[in-house]
DNA sequence: GTCTATATTCAGATAGAC
DNA sequence: GTCTATCTGAATATAGAC
């Protein structure tokens, strides 16, 4: 009998996600219709229903498979030597992709979502919170190391996240430089960190 | 001859613009039907069309209200005294409005409706950068008078206009504390326009 | 109430693995 | 040769605009 083959699946996966991100991107989840994504990846309708059970969940995937690399990013972190490199290494990895051209699109599609559908807010939501939880128990090694961050440990972690969320939300402006971007957060970063002490 | 009484006008235009920007903000501007707006507001759809031409325009009207006073608190910041209190002034205003309910699904129509609407994106581009331009004249006032900011000018107002965003993203927060970020973004701001310095 | 748009289902056709 | 993964496109159901 004939069985499934997991790196064909995969790669046909893989390609309607990649055909849904661009329809997403443009139109936002209500915009798109399947056919659209159907068209735009060359399957049947039923083929798309073979993959995914709905519209929803195929925007879901799309988030869900970045979500698993942040998972691995914030245990490499925690696992690091010096809590200072897990820190830098966990910033990086959430930077990573703010360069993408779909990223606009896609950020005012999730934040969109996020008022209308709980599943989606609650995925999206468990994630920021394990952010913000490992950049937490990061601060506070350092705190405990004597270098202690300039708001309490759970601000600081709120405001990484935010200054990441800015980089973002830039990556749409006409003038958009992500390694400037990504520079600038990083002094800004080192400040949180440091309070401006240069005490090496 | 019966003629309009401006008062009357004003209170009802003000009457429909709320009721447009709940419903706009709970399902965005696509999935808001002209009815919604009627039905909410009290009003029938000819009235409805005798304030306003079309559904978009009830969308931008609602941003370029406020972005009338935008302009006046422009004005103001550059007449200041010291360029550090006209920035100070500024920034207040911007955070003007974070802790409104509506803001989070406003946002999230906005941002969606700049990828999509062009008249739109230029409305909200031209009132960014006349704030970026302002910001940016106030720092090298500052930078003139021997205060120079972190980065360069124009990247530091960049950055302030992200901060400033990025409060108002983390205004859909389960713990939003609308004056503790107003109270953090203050420190940050000052960082930025100081490097941490302490001279007086 | 009618009518359009579209998400989803289903009955089949094809083809690879055993 | 059989059985199932994979795929298709017409059929269905339904929601919402007008």
């Amino acid at each position: 009998m004939r069985t499934v083959n997991p790196e064909q699946h995969a790669r046909k996966r893989a390609a309607i996600l990649a055909a849904a991100a661009q329809e997403f991107a443009e139109k936002g989840v209500d915009g798109t219709s399947t056919a659209s994504i159907c068209r735009r990846a060359g399957i049947g309708s039923g083929t798309l229903f073979h993959y995914f059970p709905t519209k929803r969940e195929i925007f879901h995937a799309l988030f869900a498979d970045d979500l698993e690399h942040g998972a691995r990013a914030r245990a490499a972190a925690l696992a690091a030597d010096d809590p200072r490199e897990g820190l830098d290494g966990l910033v990086g990895h959430l930077l990573a992709g703010a360069d993408d051209p779909l990223v606009p699109g896609l950020m005012a599609a999730a934040l969109f979502q996020v008022n209308r559908d709980a599943e989606f807010a609650r995925l999206l939501g468990e994630d920021e919170e394990r952010t913000i939880e490992t950049l937490t128990a990061l601060l506070r090694a350092l705190a405990d190391d004597g270098r202690p961050p300039v708001f309490p440990p759970e601000r600081t972690a709120r405001w990484i996240q935010h200054l990441v969320d800015a980089v973002f939300l830039a990556a749409g402006d006409e003038d958009f430089d992500a390694d400037r971007s990504r520079a600038e957060l990083r002094t800004m970063v080192d400040w949180l960190l440091t309070g401006g002490d240069r005490t090496p």
